[in-house]
DNA sequence: CTGTTAGCGCGTTCAC
DNA sequence: GTGAACGCGCTAACAG
């Protein structure tokens, strides 16, 4: 019998003390005496025991462990709702596993299988942007263990959601804009499937109408977001020749959008002022004058984890929040005066 | 019995067949006819049947399951490891679970000792900057299941290791500031302690020597490589007033010491000419001329989770490969001539 | 405080 | 091809 291999049978048939015992004493239970219990912590040393989670999940059902699902670690804003999530889950004794869907359906409800046959209890999820139907979802429910979406709320019924204020941001953005003096101003929008991107682009369009300036729907660039599309809206905004400033749905696309700007010798901000999502820290790193809206990602972890605990913990839950919305913090440096 | 609680059982149950053809059945085993097949699986979606791993893990002993642990995921050049791992043992059908040590010891610990009690079938890892002690690895390895150390290399014996040839990388930085002009090149150098900044800090030495420049230890900066401990070496140089290039051994420092460079209106790469390695891309927006390494971070894990499989699925291990070094890549988009 | 009994859900022998 | 029986390692329930 090399290391790392014994049971507490082998620990049990050493000791000529019943495994069940054996099993209370590993657990810490108060109903095992210090003695024995420390003759069979000695012996687990002595014969390098391993405790097998497996078996014991197996047995009680339970695996101590949450899940996270989103788009992708990189983005600095899931990161730092992982940050949050995992403070909070640590603390109250429970693993955290992280899954990447890659915005990709497929890959999220691959995901979402084995997190159900490996029977986590609970799961944390920002949907990925393809997503439209939910059965795999409902799957993981009939376990009757509990979901809490983040970020990108679900459409379900009755489920959890924890998200931003995005209208709200998106107003105060497109509003700091005007009172810098824009007039002529493009909002860099995302898919309008996606409920986060409506809100967003009605924020922008009500701010307008506020302040009496016209909605021009050829300033409405909608596309995926990505680099490429930064570009994309960098030459449409220097063949309009009149925009003054931007309003950007995520920093992806501004950030390429600025440096494209920049190497046509546009300056940020004084010829064009930009506001964008702060999802990564180049934003603030990029142009020290910029203005990001700031996500309050740590506090959501720390919230969606708190409200998974709690379900998983409370067989009925005292709480009757099913949504929570966040409000978001938009941070100026030093953005120019242009009036 | 609700949806979601069906066991094979239930299953054999209904059709008056034996549990064990369930199970075959349920893994596509040659063994069992077409026809029972379909009669098992239609049954078991109209139970709504969902597999329970953790009973097939605990019988099987294997979890499909291997592990990533590391410092943080928001670090680009781990994230990108971790984009090269998922595919290849996606491909292979393995899971991945991801861990964050945050470079504290006593959570890698803490880590390790659940990936030893959930029986994952492997383990990647790039050791935490605290970690000088390997018990916790070796108890892993007395279940018989493979490690592989990346980046950081472990100091065990037998162990597998991937990594960059960091002195190479260093002596070529080096040598294409000097190229350009640089003769006061101040090296920002983190912990002594771990072998990869020696061998940063030995590469930038073998290469001034190289090129007749006289070492002097003045200019080499030992820090954790903070951001603030990019501020005060920025302060440093300035104050030092020879300075005409910098070579950082990592790039968050490089970064928060260009940014406050600049805000002296100390012109990059006019001024001073930037070298550091490229973990985040940051670097490559931050400044248009900058300089960086390029580290093969994907590729890497792709070895990594390749040579893990490998150990996985082959009792004995036909490869004889132990260690394997990559060679980094100087990314130089437009830099300055000083001559 | 400790022992006995009986599984958790699944996969693997063997038989036939 | 299919069935019967056993066990993976651990723990809950009940005794005593």
């Amino acid at each position: 019998m090399g290391k790392g291999k014994a049971t507490i049978h082998d620990i049990s048939n050493a000791l000529g003390i019943d495994s069940s015992t054996v099993s209370r004493a590993l657990n810490d239970s108060p109903r095992v005496s210090k003695k024995t219990k420390k003759r069979i912590l000695d012996k687990a040393n002595e014969l390098g025991y391993l405790r097998n989670s497996l078996a014991s999940n197996l047995r009680t059902n339970k695996t101590q462990t949450i899940a996270v699902v989103l788009p992708r670690v990189s983005r600095h804003f899931f990161a730092t709702v992982i940050a949050g999530i995992e403070e909070t889950a640590y603390e109250a004794g429970y693993n955290v596993i992280i899954c990447q869907s890659l915005d990709n359906l497929k890959r999220e409800k691959k995901i979402m299988n084995t997190l159900i046959s490996n029977r986590v209890d609970g799961i944390m999820i920002s949907i990925a942007m393809e997503t439209t139907s939910y059965e795999h979802f409902e799957a993981y429910r009939d376990l009757e263990k509990p979901i809490v979406f983040f970020d990108r709320p679900c459409a379900l019924k009755d489920c959890y959601n924890i998200k931003i204020d995005n209208f709200q941001a998106s107003y105060n953005a497109t509003e700091h804009l005007i009172s810098k003096g824009c007039r002529h101003i493009v909002h860099l929008s995302g898919s309008q499937d996606i409920e986060l991107y409506r809100q967003r682009k009605k924020g922008y369009i009500e701010a307008l109408i506020k302040h009496g300036i016209e909605v021009n729907p050829n300033y409405i660039f909608e596309s995926n977001l990505s680099e490429q599309d930064g570009i994309a809206s960098a030459k449409k905004i220097l063949e309009l020749n009149t925009i003054d400033g931007i309003y950007s749905a995520n920093d992806t696309s501004a950030i390429s959008a600025i440096q494209y700007l920049k190497s046509q010798n546009i300056k940020i901000p004084e010829d064009i002022a930009v506001v964008g999502f702060n999802n990564d820290p180049i934003s603030a790193v990029i142009d020290p004058s910029l203005t990001t809206i700031n996500q309050p990602a740590f506090q959501m972890g720390k919230i969606a984890s708190t409200l998974l605990l709690d379900q998983i913990n409370n067989e009925f839950s005292s709480t009757k929040i099913v949504s929570k919305v966040l409000d978001s913090e938009l941070i100026i440096r030093n953005s120019s005066k242009r009036i």
